[in-house]
DNA sequence: TGATAATTTGACCGTTTGGTAAACACTACA
DNA sequence: TGTAGTGTTTACCAAACGGTCAAATTATCA
């Protein structure tokens, strides 16, 4: 009997997971550079090597894919922002959360893509996790870092504006990869360029939220 | 006769100007939320509340209405960066430039998102004019920074990555608004939150790029 | 091996898309 | 007022779109 893949509520075949692994791996290819109107089901299987229905087997909607790739994409992006400890060490806590996410630009930039495009469309899809899930989780940090301040660890400033800092300028390198690129020349667009940026940024928010004529910051 | 537009050389009417300028601004609406292929002339045509045909009689593709806008788009998002003058002083030449950034994604949000629409999706239609003119006119502004580092009256630090950490952090404000919002809450999503990104962002940067040590900066 | 379920395919469908043709309406100006 | 252009609309087209269907093929395992 031919059930529809959503309705298979028992274990997943070999087969399936490998396909399922495979339509999604080239739907974030294409998801990520057109955006989910600007992208066609079409496009998505040439990519993925299979036809067309064989792929809506797996997925019966183009929105399914989007779904499992937001879905999965949106919890790997968060993670980053869990690990941002309250018991840690402020300064060292802020450049690694930095380093982490120029690492996810650096290494899942079609992930970050995908994201940006959603978000910059309007969230049309994930606008109750970024008003729940993701708001619940900032405020938390946010909390983190308001205590950090007052206890006089690291300068006073706006925790929501300096999470939101954080995200643009090392998403930056992901998102608008062509234009970094462009601007660096060929010569500076190797690898290293995520170093040089890790160097600038920590050297930008470890000087600029350093608490004013504290030598030990120095 | 009926002359298709782009072949009219002569001086336009009166109508020409006013339904052009209609179409463009419907079109940056579009274009601004959608993407180029995610965007449809019949959407167009219906925010500026004309027919289709009617619509592709000023404009007769939809790739002329994209050019035309990020055309002009292009050249007014180059001014701020423009305007930035060697002769000044660094602190509040940086300090005005992010004002000016910033008072971009207040003002003119679509413009911003229609540009990091383009440059998300690869720039496929503006990919020399950032590898010339853009890049151009940031090698020389770099030039401006380094010499103001060479004389000790800023921090020691990457010129191009300074630059991208300014567009990154004040068009976050336009293109990720939806994101912004959301975390923020509505208590705080009025126009209040520029003033806030504002005070903030000059604080990690004027603080970040001081010289350290040197107290004339405290 | 055979039966049964899982997978793949080609042919197809209704809708939307970018764009055209030609007729019609309006406007400016001699 | 007439008429030559300018502007607008209705009707239409071929291609691309998201998605379905039944038939064919392949995998699984008793």
């Amino acid at each position: 009997m031919v059930l529809p893949r959503a309705a298979r509520t028992q274990r997943r075949t070999r087969i399936q997971e490998e396909k399922e692994e495979l339509i999604l791996e080239a739907a974030l290819e294409v998801f990520a550079t057109h955006g989910f109107r600007g992208s066609t089901i079409d496009q998505i299987a040439d990519v993925a090597g299979m036809s067309k229905p064989n792929l809506l087997y797996y997925f019966r909607t183009k929105e399914a894919m989007h779904r499992a790739l937001i879905d999965r994409v949106l919890d790997s992006w968060l993670d980053p922002l869990r690990e941002f400890d309250a018991e840690g060490n402020p300064v060292s806590e802020i450049r690694s959360y930095i380093r982490r996410k120029l690492e996810m630009a650096r290494d899942f930039p079609r992930e970050s893509r995908l994201f940006a495009n959603e978000v910059l469309q309007g969230a049309p899809h994930i606008l109750d996790e970024l008003k729940g899930p993701l708001k619940e989780l900032v405020d938390e940090k946010a909390e983190v870092i308001r205590s950090w301040t007052r206890a006089g660890k690291i300068a006073k400033c706006d925790p929501y504006h300096l999470i939101f800092a954080i995200w643009s300028t090392t998403q930056h390198y992901a998102d608008f990869d062509v234009q970094v690129r462009s601007v660096l020349g060929e010569e500076r667009s190797g690898e290293g360029r995520f170093e040089d940026a890790a160097r600038f940024l920590e050297q930008l928010f470890i000087d600029g939220l350093a608490v004013k004529g504290d030598p030990s910051s120095a």
